[in-house]
DNA sequence: TCACACTTGATTGTCGACAATCGGAGTGGA
DNA sequence: TCCACTCCGATTGTCGACAATCAAGTGTGA
């Protein structure tokens, strides 16, 4: 699970791991407005620790802020969407790239075996998407610690970038995509266990490109039944 | 200048800037406590909207914080920056790829006559890389707003990133590099000129390797006259 | 009827004080 | 002499209340 849910802590951390989740799974809707008293109240605590929380959320880009005027949950336009995926592509290329030449052989075995957990997931039941995607974001934070870069882990795992399991959950609901997904996981590692870092990067590019058009096409679908 | 110093806005944001400020230029040493009651009287304000300061700056990478335990100023340590020059490499180069088809022929022209400026200025006052380093990250981030990726704008802009500012000041008092960055940087226009992206990915990312390779080395004597 | 200023309500921004926690000095015993 | 325990000061974490600000609704005059 890459969810933290540290009952520890400060409270403005929980409130915050709980905020992001909130938002991560849609259960609060994109551009609602976020009151500081209400929320304080929800979760029993002051407001204080609450508006620490908002302002990790504002560094996380899940939330924007106007100062006197509230904080709103971030809408994900198309254009974000395409931003973040480029971006996505350049940093999750290059940590596949490190990878190739930093993990070691037992990281890529163990990285095998989480894809032969995620196929038997996958015949098992068909339609649980959702614990797809934890597992592909699992995958792809493997990669990520794999380049043994700390800034490229921070910035493709947890903290950083919740914004990608936003999409996730906002594009999974007909994600009929898993089953080439998972071939191009595969290839990866081949690329991975053959130490080719420039081919692993090309894949793990592709791979993230093809998502990408499948979640554009998906959004295009969406705007045709809405208008 | 891409040192905001907004007067205006909430308390919280004033102090976050000023904090940012005084870490990047090494007023406040690296790894340096920052005690929350102390920095409030400093500034004139409570510990609230300090906190949130520090939350941000949290955020920016530009502090690490323990619970029960305090913040202090991050410490650039060799493998830190290492890491933080690869993604950059990575980040600015996509940039630059990005920039050459997106931006207009007048923000390149801008871009030039940017250059130009600076030129006349290493030519005027030969030892001021102060003014240098500021220019050249303007050069980048000029570069980042060309790529109309907002994201990426982020990540490269004044924002996120400003660790890259501090290694500058850290790393900028005998930066004889002033002269082959600007013949990099001059390259790189030419590209931009030409719309040639991979041309303009490729002149980006040896450039930004160079100045690793510069810093690394600076590093290297620093350690050495300290052993 | 429309425009404008005012009032009012709600929400955010800020502060001071109290509680919880941690690190370290000091002391006692083995 | 060294280790462990205790206590205390300092610092962080938290709360409630007050002030400042903004948005909406209302009333008045042209």
């Amino acid at each position: 699970m890459l969810i933290k849910v540290p009952e520890q802590g400060t409270l403005a951390d929980v409130a915050a791991h709980r905020l992001a989740h909130s938002i991560v799974t849609g259960e609060l809707a994109q551009g609602q407005k976020l009151n500081e008293a209400e929320l304080a109240e929800r979760f029993g605590m002051g407001r204080g620790p609450l508006r620490e929380a908002l302002r990790h959320l504002e560094g996380m880009r899940l939330v924007t802020r106007i100062p006197n005027a509230g904080t709103r949950v971030v809408v994900l336009d198309r254009k974000t969407l395409s931003d973040i995926y480029g971006v996505r592509e350049a940093l999750e290329g290059m940590a596949c790239r490190l990878a190739a030449t930093q993990m070691s052989d037992e990281e890529i075995s163990q990285l095998s075996k989480l894809l032969d957990r995620h196929e038997e997931q996958i015949k098992k039941e068909g339609g649980k998407i959702y614990s797809q995607s934890e597992g592909d974001l699992d995958f792809h934070y493997q990669i990520a610690r794999g380049s043994r870069n700390q800034m490229l882990m921070d910035m493709l795992g947890s903290e950083q970038y919740q914004l990608l399991r936003m999409c996730r959950y906002r594009t999974s609901r007909k994600a009929a995509r898993t089953k080439p997904a998972l071939q191009q996981h595969r290839q990866i590692v081949a690329a991975l266990e053959q130490r080719d870092g420039e081919l692993a990067e090309l894949l793990m590019r592709r791979h993230i490109q093809g998502a990408w058009k499948s979640i554009s096409e998906m959004i295009d679908k969406e705007e045709e039944s809405a208008a």
